[in-house]
DNA sequence: TGTGTATATGATAACGTATTCATATAAAGT
DNA sequence: ACTTTATATGAATACGTTATCATATACACA
């Protein structure tokens, strides 16, 4: 008795809905203002402002961004008063983009 | 004696190249077509055709999505007269991917 | 040299994405 | 209620990307 199918391997063919939210968390990774972003709230919880001035990147892209990211759980946020502040929220995403990031440093 | 400034760690921001190699690299894998391709090649070696067949995907697009690979050195191939057999190239993007995958699939 | 097969390439059209400006919302304090 | 500060949103623009068709190249073999 086996558990597989000679000819159909447990990873033949990724389904589509994960082909998907790879897709899309790889997506959210290429782009150098999430990056930057990521690897900054990495480090530490950052109110908007702080990012953008820390990144030199207007306010308004910030938080554009920072929905994006939001809306695939990467990044999370508690309020306090009128300012809000973000951190990552997937620690192994963090860990595949800090990964990527001492890899590309040594290659 | 310190190794590093207090504020100014060595992860404090990413260098320029290391960014541009770090987006480029996520930017392959954030793609569907492409995504498809390496997760095949990282069971077996496999012609422009094989894969086209496999993946019911044109030859065409195939090849070109091919390039954009191989300009990045993750996948590379040998002649065998006038049929090209592709295989990774970067054992490490790979593992990258295949964690992702395995990471969505229990999400 | 001519023919068949495998792959690559160039141009193009459709679509997706990032940033920006202007403005809206939302909370806090006066 | 008004003002200030922090953040979000919508629309527009500029740009990048993907897949496709048609065609070119490249090799093998008769």
């Amino acid at each position: 008795m086996e558990e597989f199918e000679v000819d159909k391997l447990p990873s033949e063919e990724i389904d589509e809905e994960t082909l998907f939210i790879v897709t899309q968390t790889f997506k959210a990774l290429g782009d150098p203002t999430r990056v930057r972003i990521l690897h900054l709230l990495f480090k530490k919880e950052c109110s908007v402002n702080e990012i953008a001035e820390t990144l030199d990147i207007r306010q308004s892209t910030v938080s554009h961004q920072l929905r994006f990211l939001k809306n695939l759980r990467l990044v999370k946020y508690r309020r306090a008063g009128t300012t809000l502040y973000y951190s990552h929220d997937d620690e192994h995403v963090m860990q595949i983009l800090e990964q990527m990031i001492h890899h590309a440093c040594h290659s």
